[in-house]
DNA sequence: GACAGATGTCTACAGTCGTAATCTTGTGCG
DNA sequence: CGCACAAGATTACGACTGTAGACATCTGTC
């Protein structure tokens, strides 16, 4: 299992929003979201690649950043992995935790 | 918002299950489900005890740890937390991603 | 009152993360 | 063909985490 970062899958997050982009077009996407230095993309964006969570693919003679996870498969561990540490991997269990009305 | 790290939430898991505990009751505990030390689960309680997410009370001569933390509130935060990263806050929109038939 | 065991605090130390700068290499354009 | 800029690699560095040992103190029991 890939483990991504917070901030690693901020960066994700602006692919999934958007689709393939260039490196220019990722810093701005992400900037809508946080406040980092391109620097800072750069290097989160190389972190990624190397985790084959992002595929850099060559077209017709510009750079573009594919996402190669998926966000639904991304959201689904996520949310296991804390079904596993609370609910005993019981998934249902935690999705009614959270849709019950809140016990006031 | 108090911050949790995923080795404090497996201490915190064994006091939700359980409820409040001796430390020796704790350690057997969470050896259910980590092969840790001790030592490292004597650390993570501090810690834990510091962020005013468990608190220790003596109670006729013994020591028990209560979790102050929910765990319906814990996993709330993480649900939103997710659904802010990666669907702008709409966190029925995350459960609907979660609830779909995946998309073979 | 002394001692054993329980509890609490301090220290350690390598690995990861967040945040970034710099250095190197590739390459399209003039 | 050379240069400016894009892309990739390397390095930095402090904070936080995971994992733990050592030392200090409290306290119930003999």
């Amino acid at each position: 299992m890939i483990r991504i970062t917070e901030a690693e899958s901020e960066v994700l997050a602006a692919l999934w929003r958007r689709g393939p982009m260039s490196f220019a077009a990722l810093i701005e996407e992400v900037k809508v979201a946080q406040s980092w230095g391109d620097a800072t993309i750069k290097t989160l964006l190389h972190r990624l690649i190397q985790k084959d969570a992002v595929q850099s693919v060559r077209q017709d003679g510009r750079q573009l950043y594919h996402p190669r996870l998926d966000r639904r498969t991304y959201v689904l561990d996520q949310v296991q992995a804390l079904a596993d540490r609370l609910f005993a991997g019981d998934r249902a269990a935690l999705l009614s935790a959270i849709s019950e009305p809140p016990a006031i």
